[in-house]
DNA sequence: CGCATTTTCAAACATATGTTTGGAACGATT
DNA sequence: AATCGTTCCAAACATATGTTTGAAAATGCG
C-alpha cells in the first residue's frame, strides 16, 4: 500500500504540470504517465479515465494553493482596508508568478476559462468566488461612503483583472517587454502600485 | 474562378468562429469543413494544411477586426485625453462583446495567451504592441507630470488589464453575477467605470 | 464543342490517443 | 511458504484526426 500512493502522487505531480501548460484536452496520457515514471495503463486503473486524473488534479492543485497562500492572508484583525487590499493583491500576485503548484493552479483555472470542461462551475464557487466575496468585503471597507452593488462590483472587476492581467497576458507581456522582471522584488512593487492605483479608482468610484 | 473564392470565404468563415470558440489545437478540420460545407480535403487544397488556415484567419479576423474598430477611434485631433481614454476602453470592450469576426479575433489572442502557437510573436507585433503603444501616449497625456517608464508602464498594465478581465473571465463572471448584462448600455457605463477608475489611478501614480 | 486547368469529392492512409485486457510481479496475511 | 488481493505492465483495441490520392466534376477558353 506505498507503491500504490506513491504512483498516484507522481501521477497527480504530472499532470499537474502538463495540464498547466497544455490544458486538459492538449495534454496526452502517454506524456502524463512518462514524466511520472508509470504505465499507461496507470491512469485508468487509478484515476478511472483522464478526466478523473483531471478533478483530482485540480482538488490537489486548489488545496495546495490555498494551502500556501491562505485567504486569511496572516493579517491580524487590526489591519486596515489598505493593509488587506495590498495583502489580497500580493498573494494573488504570487500565486500567479509561484513556479509549482500554485501556479499550476492559476493556470488550471485561465485554461479553464479559455476552453471551459465540466469542471468549471465547481472551481468557480470553491475557488473563484469565495476570493470575490473576501475582495468585496475590503472594497466596502474601503469606499468613501455606502457604494451601490453595481459599483462594488465594478471595482471588483478593475482589481481583480490587474492581477489577473499578468496571468492572462503574460506571453505578450514577456514579448513586448522583455527586460521586465518578476522577481519578488519586482512582485512587491506591482502589488504596490495596483494597491494605490485601486485606491484612487475606489475613492473616485464612491465620492 | 468563383465558387473557388467561394469555399476559402466559407471555410475562413466556419474557421474563424471555430477557432475562436475551440483553439487551433482542440478545432477539428472535419467540423471546420462540415460547418462550410466543404470537402475534408478542402483545407489542404486551399489553404496547405490545418496550420496554414489558421494563419489566414488570424490574417482575416485582424484586419477586419482593425477595420470594424480602427486605431483613429473617430477622435477629433482636439479631443482631450479624458475622451481619448474613454474611447480607447470603449472600442477595446465592444470588440471583445461584439459578435462575428471582431470578438473572434480577442477570442483567438486569449487562446494564444492560454496556449501559444507560432503565430503568436507575429500577431503580438502586428495587433498587441500598437494597441499598448496608442495606449501609452494617452497615459502619458494624462499624467500629473512626465512619469516614468517604469510607471507610465503599470498604469498600461492597470488599465488594459480591466479591459481584458471581461475577455479572460467571462465564464466565471456570468456564473457568478449571472444578471450582469452586456448590452450597449452596460458596455457604455462599464467603459466609462474603467475611464474614471483608471484617471484616478493615473492620477495617484504621477502625482 | 474540345481541351486544359482548376476544383470537388469519397475513400483510404498514417498517426495519435484514450482505453481495455490478460497475465505477471508484488506485498501482506496466515 | 502458500494464498489472496493489489498493483504494474506490454500489447492490443477502438476511435479520432490531419493528410493524401486518384478520379470525377466543374470551369475557363479557343
Amino acid at each position: 500500500m506505498r507503491t500504490n500512493l506513491e504512483t498516484q502522487q507522481r501521477l497527480l505531480e504530472a499532470a499537474g504540470e502538463i495540464f498547466a501548460t497544455r490544458g486538459f484536452r492538449a495534454a496526452t496520457v502517454r506524456e502524463i504517465c512518462q514524466r511520472a515514471g508509470a504505465n499507461i495503463a496507470a491512469v485508468n486503473y487509478h484515476f478511472g479515465d483522464k478526466e478523473g486524473l483531471y478533478f483530482a488534479v485540480l482538488k490537489s492543485c486548489s488545496e495546495a494553493a490555498l494551502k500556501k497562500y491562505p485567504p486569511t492572508l496572516g493579517l491580524k484583525p487590526t489591519a486596515t482596508g489598505e493593509e488587506r487590499l495590498l495583502a489580497f493583491v500580493r498573494s494573488l500576485l504570487l500565486r500567479i508568478f509561484d513556479e509549482g503548484r500554485p501556479s499550476w493552479h492559476s493556470k488550471l483555472i485561465a485554461h479553464e476559462m479559455a476552453e471551459p470542461t465540466k469542471a468549471l462551475a465547481a472551481l468557480i464557487d470553491k475557488v473563484y468566488a469565495p476570493a470575490l466575496k473576501q475582495l468585496e468585503m475590503i472594497v466596502r471597507d474601503l469606499a468613501s461612503r455606502p457604494a451601490s452593488v453595481a459599483v462594488v462590483r465594478q471595482c471588483l472587476f478593475s482589481i481583480l483583472g490587474q492581477c489577473l492581467y499578468f496571468q492572462n497576458s503574460r506571453p505578450a507581456i514577456q514579448h513586448i517587454h522583455p527586460e521586465q522582471g518578476f522577481a519578488p522584488a519586482d512582485l512587491e512593487r506591482l502589488a504596490k502600485h495596483i494597491t494605490q492605483f485601486s485606491l484612487a479608482g475606489i475613492r473616485q468610484a464612491t465620492k
